[in-house]
DNA sequence: TCTTTTGTATAACATATGTTATTATTCTAC
DNA sequence: GTAGAATAATAACATATGTTATACAAAAGA
């Protein structure tokens, strides 16, 4: 009937994926993105109908990527918020990239930080509602602040502005956590 | 001798400023900027030898930018971190491709973010360590936090994930400034 | 084996970009 | 006024990009 396939989805999107990694979303053009993938720019268009069709898909993958990063990620300490913040500002620093491309880009196709952050599964909120449950006074207040200090001090990693250790960062989060509940 | 300059170098980098404030540093093209400076690419080359040239320059401008900013920004506090805060968080507000271009690029060319806070007059330095030096403990600790607080502020309003008014960001700084002493 | 169908590669088109060559313009000293 | 020189405009070259048209290849039923 009709040739077999041997250039999958799969591995188109495996591929930019991998590229946006290591140069970031500007490079992940047609070209660039067939070399990768070992093939000619067709198999990109015929699953996607454009370049900014990868890039929705990316985002997607990439948010999936955070989330299981910080399913994945070892708690050091009984705060979730402390957990959290170390999740977020490690991630920030080993995927410039993937983190500068999600949380620090103006187009997120609607997504809000938060949206991110409590992703499908919604794991984060899940856990800093508790935590926040406990918290004495303002739970959303306590949160807000907390959550704009992690912030900060991950894209401060990014641009390598930021430079404490695992251990220090713990501390640092400890103490601002404290300092606001 | 010779024909009469008709476009100064500095009508070429008025108008490469405007287009970065504008659109961004990425569409300060050479023939975006002819055409916002009303010329040929011809006078830009003559000036830089590069785009990149430009871009430097534009670096440069941008950092003076924002000390004229913090210089002239309305204290409304007694608390020179508060007032950094505000100001910080406005800037990031109202010039939002100016603050990505100097605070969030890994290529500022060697400035370091307190390098560009500092600038040449060491208007903010000055202020926060008299400040720091009535404080309590550590300052150079209660430096680090708020300055990562203020920064994650800043850097949620550029992609909208920070809606507070200024009277809100006020109170909050204050509150944290408090948390943190 | 031939035809049809579908996947892939090559090549092309249109546009954008940095940069440079060529041409035209305009000033002034002579 | 003319020649020389600096300035600017136009056009060109080389490359990069998104996207599409065309050509080639392979699989499978007839």
């Amino acid at each position: 009937m009709a040739r077999k396939e041997t250039i999958t989805k799969d591995m188109i999107i495996q591929a930019a994926f991998a590229l946006l990694q290591e140069e970031g979303i500007e490079q992940v053009t047609a070209r660039k993105l067939a070399a990768k993938a070992n093939c000619s720019t067709q198999p990109i268009f015929r699953f996607y109908k454009s370049m900014d069709e990868v890039a929705e898909e990316l985002a997607e993958k990439t948010c999936e990527f955070f989330q299981d990063y910080y399913d994945h990620f070892q708690r050091q300490t009984v705060t979730p918020f402390v957990n959290l913040g170390q999740a977020y500002i490690k991630f920030a620093g080993e995927h410039k990239e993937l983190f500068r491309f999600i949380f620090l880009s103006p187009e997120r196709s609607g997504r809000s930080m938060y949206d991110i952050l409590n992703g499908s599964k919604g794991n984060v909120s899940k856990e800093i509602q508790s935590a926040a449950a406990q918290g004495s006074r303002n739970a959303g207040d306590l949160f807000t602040k907390m959550w704009i200090f992690i912030h900060g001090a991950a894209c401060m990693s990014l641009t390598g502005d930021y430079d404490l250790s695992d251990s220090e960062t713990m501390q640092l989060l400890r103490d601002s956590y404290h300092s606001f509940k």
